[in-house]
DNA sequence: CGAGACTTTGAACCCACTCAATGCCCGTGG
DNA sequence: CCACGGGCATTGAGTGGGTTCAAAGTCTCG
């Protein structure tokens, strides 16, 4: 795969090798708990995949990268969900905890038939929800994006009205297909219309559901 | 939902009440062929879900529709494949025929297991399949579009050169994110560089594969 | 061969991007 | 405690790729 190490991420994410607390040992069917500081790896596009990863607390980002650089984020999960399927034991993608994170892999048992139907389910919710994910990238401008994701955030969490965003602008940007700079005037332009309030940098209130819900249809 | 019929598909594609060539009516738990003219509709969003489509001939589309009309094909079927996938026994898009189509209906079994091994193999290569497109809708720009979607198609035929377009310039659109004029202009920038020859309105000859690689990556 | 549907091409516009500078927050050290 | 610094985030000005609006061209099927 021609994907390189970009300059973009050269600061504080990728580097530092990171060191699963516990080892992948037992021979049943379902171990390994690990935990990653934030922008720590899980698994990087191409590496073999034989399991899946249930996070028990933190937030991760699923992520593609072009050649020169350019970033799309597909998925955010968070606690309880799990990610990492994929459909012929090679990994499509990269996936960093964006958060301290803690992760508890499953690995895919050679008997797959007695977890796949949970297994199919939770597959078919992320294919849903990409699915769904393409319209927003392929026909919705900026302040639907931003006001879907808000949406998207608040439904999966199980506090309303005040939403907390663990990812930082420019993964919302690249989750958005947007840049850094357009989310952020999008912010602005909501907190100025008294639609959001932006509590703390990564703290959101939203002060008028209908009319946010207005924008997305 | 809040989905209306709207102007853009006046013409002749959705009015022709369909009726299915077989009755549904076996009590086994697969059956029910069915002939779709083009233009058809399969399901629509908001249908209660208990099957899944295999294609024997012909091609589908899966789309999505925002109040005012804009639309996002999500995937194109083609003969073999298997689509129809919904997490919560509710279609959340629509389905029509390409063209001439004939589809087998899986009724969803109740003993689920059996089957949900290679089910679950085809929802997760829909899955990969769709989180790679979010990165052509959100992270690349019109030729990279065009040029990815004629990669995609291609590898999906057994006919390699000469790729064999079924559905048409506003399909194609839709599935990019793009506008038709945006990608028929692509299409002639792509026939005047000689990297394509447009052989009929529906067939391209790929004449440098190369040149087409090298733009998506 | 005519009509409608679809496609192609052209010209002007606009939304999001790019480039650039300033602001804010927080941790660190003097 | 405050000054400094670095990483994000915000804001502004100008640009450009894709859209919009409009018209001409082409294919197909009665």
């Amino acid at each position: 795969m021609a994907l390189i190490e970009t300059s973009r991420t050269s600061a504080y994410s990728r580097d530092p090798r990171i060191v699963r607390s516990t080892a992948p040992s037992t021979l049943g069917s379902l171990q390994a708990v690990g935990f990653f500081p934030a922008g720590a790896e899980i698994y990087a596009q191409g590496e073999r995949s034989d399991s899946h990863y249930k996070i028990e607390f933190g937030a991760v980002r699923v992520y593609r990268l072009l050649a020169d650089g350019r970033r799309q984020i597909s998925a955010f999960h968070f606690a309880g969900e799990v990610f990492g399927f994929e459909a012929d034991a090679i990994h499509h993608f990269f996936a960093e905890a964006i958060c301290a994170t803690n992760i508890r892999v499953l690995r895919t048992s050679s008997r797959q038939n007695e977890l796949s139907g949970e297994l199919l389910s939770m597959a078919l919710q992320s294919l849903v929800r990409a699915q769904e994910h393409l319209l927003v990238l392929g026909r919705q401008n900026a302040m639907e994006r931003v006001a879907a994701f808000l949406t998207e955030m608040s439904e999966r969490q199980d506090d309303l009205g005040n939403i907390e965003l663990p990812m930082s602008r420019m993964d919302i940007a690249d989750y958005l297909g947007l840049t850094i700079e357009t989310v952020s005037r999008v912010f602005s332009r909501l907190r100025q219309q008294g639609v959001i309030r932006l509590t703390g940098l990564r703290t959101v209130e939203v002060m008028k559901w209908q009319a946010l819900q207005h924008m997305i249809d």
